[in-house]
RNA sequence: GGCCCUAUCGUCUAACGGUUUAGGACGCGGCCCUCUCAAGGCCGAAAUACGGGUUCGAGCCCCGUUAGGGCUACCA
């Protein structure tokens, strides 16, 4: 059926999943997904000075680990492929000839450096750069005799001299280019390798896709393919250009600003709920006031009516607050796995440390927490003895009497039988009572005295975490500085 | 420079031309809770770029200005 949705997401295989490029795949795979179609994923890699080695696999690698499944690509044929472009040059050198043959495209002689020179010109007149044309309407016989000669040469597409050119966009409405701005776009390289504009158009079509959903970026270029959907006489897909991920500055979302790698967030340590997530509200959101979305409601959910368009800012903030939501639905036992994995290659790799012992960690550090490696990080004394003590709380906490109060209170501590939360709670209102002091005025020295630090969980959590035996030990070792 | 796109709180955004004292979220500030830090609850500061028009009525439509961005390759 013609009316079948089908769209794609065609990276340049250059080494990694740009977050930009994660939130179009996206875009790409809801929207198949909402309509019942299917995504497909093609390679564009017409550039092979840009070839990078691997980046195919980890490209893939990538959209699959953030849940996004191609119907339709490399290594999954679906009746369309080969999926990769630098296996389909044939049939690009072929719809070129094609081009020629209507009149649409020619030869070009025309050397780098002849090109190089007349944009110099251009630009010192400070005229728009374009070619000149020079070899546009080149004789029969003169192309057939260089040609012969073994001259280097490339094809151009040949734009009408006079016009408008006008094309409806999903996202952004009527766009009109007049056709003397255009250039004699290059169509096939030297190489024999197609430029995008052609590769995208040929596939675009024979992949019988029927909506292109790609980024801004591409928009001015969109009337010289639609040049090319003509001279074919092919039907047009639906176009929807999608608005930029932008820097803090306003800038179009690139490295050297930060990360823009979609690895680069994983290895941070966000989950791919998150990520997915935040980069599905750049630029869309469901009309009402819900923030939190998984994948499979995305899907539901979206449509390409509501992107918006203008460019929005990679705000780490929320993204942040969106991991920390994540980590705080996440279920005990999933956060446990990976808590396991990330000691696995911690530091405490060495340490015997049970489940029981994690789980209780992970209920009294989780709503401190942002990422998994928080678990640990943020409360260190849960694996291993403080090492110093916090100068500003011990100034402000370890008083001239705490030693003796400290002792008072490891007393009591050491009566108890297999203490938990509520013994160790009673044991220190007793020392506070004999003491006549609050329990506020030993909870604090003590709080540094097992810590090294003076924040986190509930003291009497902390202490029933780390035991009574640790408990005494640490004690013992803060009564020895405070003497 | 030329062409194209865009314009609501610092950021992401909501508001079929009238329900708007412009709503929510992040971040920020305050208060409550409290053994600290969080979490949670409550409160607060914070925006329709500017100028014209159309209309009974404009954040929303039109024009201009300004600003930002993208493109301007034998890169994608």
């Amino acid at each position: 059926m013609s009316t079948q949705i089908r769209v794609r997401f065609a990276p340049s295989p250059t080494g990694y999943l740009h977050v930009g490029g994660l939130r179009t795949a996206l875009y790409n795979y809801l929207f198949a997904k909402h309509h019942d179609g299917k995504f497909v994923l093609r390679i564009e890699d017409t550039d092979q000075a840009r070839r990078v080695e691997g980046a195919v696999e980890n490209l893939i690698a990538t959209l699959d680990w953030a849940g996004i499944r191609f119907d339709e690509g490399p290594g999954r044929d679906g009746g369309y492929g080969p999926y990769v472009q630098s296996e389909r040059l044939e049939i690009y050198r072929k719809h070129a000839d094609d081009l020629i043959k209507k009149g649409f495209a020619y030869r070009c002689f025309c050397t780098p450096e002849r090109l190089e020179e007349i944009r110099q010109r251009q630009n010192a007149a400070k005229l728009s750069t374009s070619y000149d044309r020079h070899c546009r309407d080149l004789a029969a016989d003169e192309v057939e005799r260089r040609l012969n000669a073994g001259e280097r040469n490339v094809i151009r597409m040949k734009v009408p001299l006079e016009g408008v050119l006008t094309f409806e966009d999903i996202i952004r409405g009527t766009v009109a280019i007049a056709h003397e701005v255009l250039d004699d776009q290059v169509i096939i390289k030297s190489d024999g390798f197609p430029t995008y504009h052609l590769a995208v158009v040929v596939d675009d079509h024979l992949m019988a896709i029927s909506h292109v959903i790609r980024g801004e970026e591409w928009l001015p270029s969109t009337p010289k393919h639609i040049l090319l959907y003509k001279f074919f006489g092919w039907e047009l897909p639906k176009f929807a250009h999608l608005p930029l991920l932008l820097n803090p500055d306003k800038s179009k979302l690139s490295k050297r600003q930060g990360d823009v790698a979609v690895e680069d967030y994983r290895s941070k340590g966000y989950f791919k709920e998150a990520i997915v997530n935040f980069v599905a509200f750049l630029g869309w959101n469901p009309g009402d006031e819900r923030e939190i979305f998984s994948l499979e409601e995305l899907v539901r959910e979206f449509s390409l009516e509501r992107v918006g368009k203008s460019g929005a800012v990679f705000n780490v903030e929320k993204l942040n607050w969106l991991n920390f939501e994540y980590l705080k639905r996440m279920p005990e036992a999933e956060v446990l796995r990976l808590l396991k994995a990330y000691l696995a290659q911690s530091p405490y790799a060495g340490q015997l440390l049970d489940d029981h012992f994690l789980l209780s960690v992970i209920r009294a550090m989780r709503e401190r927490a942002t990422f998994i490696k928080d678990l640990v990080e943020k409360s260190p004394y849960f694996f291993e003895r403080p090492t110093q003590y916090d100068q500003d709380v011990v100034k402000k906490r370890w008083k001239p009497e705490t030693g003796s109060q400290m002792k008072r209170l490891l007393e009591e501590f050491a009566q108890l039988q297999n203490p938990g939360k509520e013994h160790f709670e009673s044991a220190l209102h007793k020392a506070a009572e004999s003491l006549q002091i609050k329990t506020s005025e030993l909870i604090h020295p003590l709080r540094l005295a097992v810590s090294g630090v003076g924040a986190g969980p509930g003291l009497y959590d902390i202490l029933a975490i780390i035991g009574k035996e640790e408990t005494i030990h640490r004690l013992s070792a803060a009564i020895e500085k405070l003497q």
